[in-house]
DNA sequence: CCCTGTCGTTAAACTATGTTACCGTTGGGT
DNA sequence: ACCCAACGGTAACATAGTTTAACGACAGGG
């Protein structure tokens, strides 16, 4: 609990071509897409835990490729209720819902420390017009996202403390093992109580609770910034989790591949 | 279903050309586009309320733009719970979220009679591939929506059931005075109190108990399918409704127009 | 015509979750 | 070395929301 010599870090496979690996699981990339992509990550910036990456309210022209490390996207009632609306995870675009408004409509949050591949709004636009593939993937990507919401509206809507908390680290190890950022069935959790309560539209004394029962029930740990699935099944059923509406096999293909 | 003598039908403004309508809030057409949006519509069927028009796990390959009616669309959990993700008006797409699947993720379903304009998948791939604007305009559309469906995540997890009632029924009339299907401050509203609780997130009863609050308030009366917002500023104020995120205003152009 | 099912409505008892309040540990700043 | 802020943890109490159950209105079907 202390010295913690042993803190065992587990890899971010970042690489130079996060974006890459992403958009071909959608689809087989030309030389021309593939070295597009390439150049939208020529640039990169470390930026430290609670940085804020995109404003509530403010215009920006940048868009972001998370590379390594974990993000949140929250908005903030007028009463000072927050609420996360997601999590971010390497390879995910950070803004992207923005680009289509004149200012953004949640802040994004760096939750321990990140990197991020900024560019410019205007090559989105570049992308409708020369690239139709990459187009057609990026509205299945942006599908994807609206799915992934959905199954909170669900989550949030109905399903109790329990069942809701299960879940979404059910997502989150999902998520995460799709792009091999698990370690077995443990996996990095940079996240407080304070800010899963908000995910989960809880207390944080009710958050605290629903994680010791969990814990109690030998379903799930989380202590130090490693969250471990003690009974994947148990897990599993306790959500009520369907892994469908993750799986990369359920989606359409329109332009070769899978 | 048969005679209903008098019942006052509120105006469906559809006309041949609801699509066109929308495409239009955002960009300037060109004649082709405009002959090309009009083609998906030729196509129409007429069905009754309670129809199922997308089934959960089901395969199809056809999207529908809803000309005239109400649809939502809900999920069901192994429990039985039914959750009602969002309600479909007159101009929007039925499916277009599962295109880009395999199978539907959820059901649709008719409140009350509608009509439907069937087409199919494959055109879509059509526009990314010879419409670059209607593509952009397209991922314009589909932002707005998860931006919808991100508002709806905050009411569900940071609103009690007041004010996750009274910001549902506002957004319902922002979203139906867009597009002028409204009455004044009334409008049609052909749901049960039941798929109502389903879309809240709240029981049968405390969704009664609810409206009747909202209505000794003064501030909406829902009756025979007809809600009536009594007092326009004060239903905005239990919502802590912020119009923002619907306002066309705020969408940023990347093709002529607006 | 009655019978049955759906819908809105209300009351009373119960329970999940929120609130407030307090404690110990940790880690960073001065 | 100290202090302070953030965080995890827990208990006791307060309340919003659920469950069950019951009633009347209404509509459709035989």
């Amino acid at each position: 609990m202390l010295g913690k010599p042993v803190k065992k870090e587990i890899m971010e496979t970042d690489g130079p071509d996060c974006l890459i690996g992403k958009f071909s699981c959608h689809q087989d990339l030309t030389d021309g897409e593939r070295s597009f992509l390439q150049d939208l990550q020529k640039d990169e910036r470390s930026i430290e835990g609670g940085t804020e990456v995109i404003q509530q309210d403010e215009t920006s022209d940048q868009l972001y490729v998370l590379k390594s490390g974990w993000a949140y996207a929250y908005k903030v009632l007028r009463n000072g209720q927050r609420q996360v609306l997601e999590f971010l995870l390497p390879g995910d675009f950070l803004g992207i819902r923005e680009f289509a408004y004149n200012s953004a409509l949640n802040y994004v949050v760096a939750c321990g420390d990140c990197t991020i591949c900024p560019f410019p709004k205007e090559r989105m636009e570049e992308i409708f017009v020369q690239y139709p593939r990459l187009t057609g993937t990026l509205m299945q990507m942006s599908t994807r996202e609206q799915v992934v919401l959905m199954e909170r509206v669900v989550n949030l809507g109905s399903r109790d403390a329990h069942e809701r908390m299960a879940h979404l680290f059910m997502e989150l190890y999902m998520r995460l093992s799709a792009v091999k950022l698990n370690d077995g069935l443990a996996f990095r959790f940079p996240v407080s109580q304070s800010v899963l309560a908000d995910a989960l539209g809880l207390s944080k004394v009710h958050t605290n609770r629903t994680l010791k029962r969990l814990r109690e029930e030998g379903l799930l740990t989380v202590s130090n910034g490693l969250a471990t699935v003690q009974n994947m099944n148990g897990l599993i059923s306790a959500a009520q989790f369907e892994s469908f509406y993750l799986n990369d096999e359920n989606l359409r293909s329109y332009f070769g591949k899978k």
